[in-house]
DNA sequence: CTGGGCTCCTGTCAGC
DNA sequence: TGCTGACAGGAGCCCA
């Protein structure tokens, strides 16, 4: 489900809100991907600091006790909440503070929680340590974009997708950025001129910061940690319209299989 | 190093 | 109505 702008629209819904809050308690659901790594216990007590984003992970820094690592996977979404309902099928992790509860909902449970020392230390240091560059930096541009394509044969969708030279772009938005720099996402990386690769780390950018505005994508169940949906599904031109006409020329969008996920694109306005 | 495929898990929907 | 298979917003891991 959540890609940068999700990851980010419920950051910025609850960091302001936790901030300075003694956790109070916590409460395991169902395995998540990896097991939370401390014993809950000691986590009691600490102030959460800033939220933090970095790709699609948030950092909850725990003063004086680390901090926590948090990723939503495929189907997860935080919520912030002043009362405590009775936890859900799907709610795996609850974390009481004196501010509120903030509680992980995650029915697939791709998603994560792990704790960790700091930033820099394991398993927290491996998990970041491959990413590639946020969209928004500003050594983030085509120069570095087609530096780090070259030689590679892979489709650019999924060298876009894979995350360790761009963070942030999953499967909606690698499509609608390749759709909006007219590139086909089955061309191979290594092949992308440095012109278009301009044009593409700038669509990248849009995209996702169009889609910040938007408060994110909400296919299904999407919604920030006040419960608040996104808007971006409307203005997609290409993710989930196989067969629909193109928005600029009115060809029909295609939809393939590349690295085991669908790729729509248009085949007349992005070319190899 | 690179590329490709598999895997984790549950829910939903189309088709028969 | 019930069953089956395809598919879903991620990404770590293993193997060639």
């Amino acid at each position: 489900m959540p890609e940068l702008p999700e990851v980010e629209v419920t950051r910025r819904s609850f960091a302001d809100a936790i901030l300075g809050a003694r956790v109070t308690g916590l409460r395991l659901g169902k395995p998540l991907r990896w097991p939370l790594g401390v014993d809950p216990e000691t986590l009691l007590g600490a102030r959460v600091g800033t939220v933090q984003r970095r790709g699609k992970y948030l950092w909850l820094p725990l003063e004086g006790a680390g901090g926590l690592l948090l990723h939503l996977g495929m189907s997860g979404s935080l919520a912030f909440l002043d009362t405590t309902p009775a936890p859900g099928a799907h709610d795996h992790f609850d974390l009481h503070t004196e501010h509120g509860l903030l509680r992980l909902t995650d029915p697939r449970r791709f998603g994560a929680v792990v704790w960790a020392a700091g930033l820099d230390a394991e398993p927290v240091a491996t998990l970041l340590g491959g990413l590639g560059l946020e969209p928004f930096d500003a050594r983030f541009d085509g120069l570095h974009l087609h530096a780090r394509l070259s030689g590679r044969r892979v489709a650019i969708k999924q060298a876009l997708l894979a995350g360790d030279i761009v963070v942030g772009a999953g499967n909606i938005y690698a499509c609608e950025a390749l759709f909006m720099a007219g590139i086909d996402p089955r061309l191979p990386a290594g092949k992308l001129s440095r012109p278009r690769a301009d044009r593409l780390a700038m669509a990248v950018r849009g995209v996702l910061g169009q889609a910040l505005e938007a408060g994110g994508t909400t296919l299904r169940d999407f919604r920030d940690a006040h419960g608040v949906a996104g808007s971006f599904q409307m203005q997609a031109q290409v993710y989930g319209r196989e067969g629909e006409a193109c928005r600029r020329c009115g060809t029909a969008i295609r939809r393939i299989v590349q690295g085991q996920r669908s790729t729509f694109f248009c085949p007349s306005c992005q070319k190899r």
